[in-house]
DNA sequence: CTGAAAGCGCTAACAT
DNA sequence: ATGTTAGCGCTTTCAG
């Protein structure tokens, strides 16, 4: 019948207007349901919103409510698929909880600080999931002088506020695999210290390996990436001693190790056995790797919801997913070769 | 010396007050740089505002411009390395422009609609990247019914605002360059013909074919998935005339075929070659990915650079990346297998 | 050169 | 059961 001019567009007033009564009234009834409304003049309200095919002006409401919606993401970089699938079950938890996504790539460490800062000080979010490293100087001292509700994903805070998984015992089933397989001359190829889940990965593998009685050779790569983990296994096979086993720190560098061997013509598992943990590609590569899997999208998840305990006013505590490493059998791992 | 007591908090009304001036001469110094403000007064008002760390209160800004800063970005699953990377590029030049970025993801593509009006009903964001499928009923009524700026990226669409590479050309290009290497059998590993892209790219390998005299078969994935390609390659190999030179449709498809080349004892590229477009994990596949380059990061950059064209209020238009098609030469293409 | 006033669209305490 | 009022923090005429 009558259109309404911009469609979508309705505010508050205008279904005021249109039903005869008070914007508030209007107010009530699209929110608290409008108990304490008389039944007939909700019902027009609440058709006329219908008609008018009514939405509150997010930044209006928030503005008032002080509360936007919204969720940060802090991550370095979407492109690599570990981030991506953390992302990505955050994302499905936060959707699931009526909250909408603010990502923000920092593709510099450096400039986390800032990006923290923009997001938080201009009040664009209600809370944060950080995805960079935890313990930079300059991202603790954003973190203090504009406090927000966060937490940290995947990486342990001294703050008390993460969500991780048990890298410490993947690192244990990662060693225990391979010297059941019959390796004695292990190799961990991980990162540079500062990232902790390296740190707590290898913790666990040379524990175990030490239990054993082995002395694994521990390299490091520069980058977590295919690049980084391509690069080490080549160090790993100059090596005088070279291990029959290798645990990449990721799927990133256990493809990289793979790719690797594959150039050195090094056969994998019949040479050299490669186990990783586990991702998307890891069933797709050559061969297959042999992996533990890890919730990451699970982590991502609980990130959401332990964020949004926080914003309700509950207290921040450190999570560790309880789901205990389980290893995939797949074709990368093996008995050492024969001497 | 006074502690501003939630720093980072600071509002115009306090520094207002804290200079002695109204909040409307300290909005015009802080907004257009106070031209026509006293010098004196001027520094007065800075000063404070760096002491105290000013930051615009975004919501309330927005509310008054009607503009909110942002930008938003409808895909798929961030999982896919594809959409990964096509955002990547489009954050990045958001981010450049000054623009935070709000991301949905759309599993089913049946409620992009819904993703799409919560969004910009709902007044959250200035423009809409569209990553899914353009085509569908809803999200046109949708578009129609809320209109805002938007545009599709890596997806053509009929109302004319999208930003593509030259599919067509990447089919020819991989037609030709498995005929060059002397394939007289060839296989296109496409998508359902839903996909604009997989219709081009294979409308481009078909004309190559054809001009050869060529009869390619056209085989047809569900998923454009590695799943996808590896399920394709199997029926491939068990045709009982097997192509010898296959072009998947995409680097998750090609990932998938070389897997099934792989579990079939079948040789890349001895017994058969495998071309397919590029992306991050193409290098370090076994064998590696011979393949033609993807602009995918500078779609999405030049997405949201004809967004912010669009925004402001110049008329949207169809582009077409003007990188052309770009071959990789790695090892998954060589001659067809002697009889 | 600066201040007063109005209003973006919404909510919430208070009044009727 | 409904309306009045006030205000979230900011921008922007318009007066002074």
């Amino acid at each position: 019948m009558s259109p309404p001019s911009p469609p979508g567009r309705a505010t508050l007033k205008d279904i005021a207007r249109a039903v005869g009564v008070d914007v508030s009234t209007v107010s009530k009834v699209l929110n608290d349901g409008g108990i304490s409304v008389r039944a007939q003049t909700r019902q027009a309200i609440i058709d006329e919103a219908n008609r008018v095919n009514y939405r509150p002006h997010a930044l209006a409401r928030n503005l008032r409510t002080q509360r936007t919606g919204a969720l940060g993401i802090l991550l370095p970089d979407l492109t690599n698929p570990i981030y991506a699938e953390t992302v990505h079950g955050a994302m499905r938890q936060a959707e699931q909880s009526g909250y909408v996504t603010l990502i923000a790539e920092v593709s510099d460490e450096r400039r986390s600080a800032a990006a923290y800062m923009r997001l938080v000080s201009e009040r664009r979010i209600d809370g944060l999931i950080i995805a960079v490293s935890a313990e930079t100087e300059e991202m603790m001292a954003a973190i203090e002088a504009n406090p927000v509700p966060h937490v940290f994903v995947n990486r342990r805070s001294s703050i008390g506020r993460s969500v991780t998984v048990d890298d410490q015992a993947s690192g244990r089933l990662a060693a225990q695999t391979l010297i059941d397989a019959g390796h004695r001359h292990l190799a961990f190829i991980g990162s540079a210290p500062e990232l902790d889940t390296s740190r707590r990965r290898r913790q666990g593998f040379v524990e175990v390996c030490a239990a054993a009685g082995l002395a694994p050779v521990l390299d490091i790569v520069g980058p977590v990436s295919r690049r980084g983990g391509f690069d080490a296994m080549h160090k790993l096979l100059d090596a005088t001693r070279r291990p029959t086993g290798v645990f990449a720190f990721n799927m990133l560098v256990g493809i990289g190790a793979l790719a690797a061997a594959r150039v050195r013509g090094v056969r994998v598992p019949d040479d050299i056995s490669v186990i990783s943990l586990d991702g998307e590609d890891a069933i797709f590569t050559a061969p297959p790797l042999t992996a533990i899997a890890t919730p990451l999208a699970e982590m991502g998840a609980r990130a959401v919801v332990e964020l949004e305990a926080m914003i309700d006013g509950r207290e921040p505590q450190d999570v560790v997913i309880d789901i205990p490493p389980k290893l995939i059998y797949r074709e990368s791992v093996a008995g050492p070769p024969n001497e």
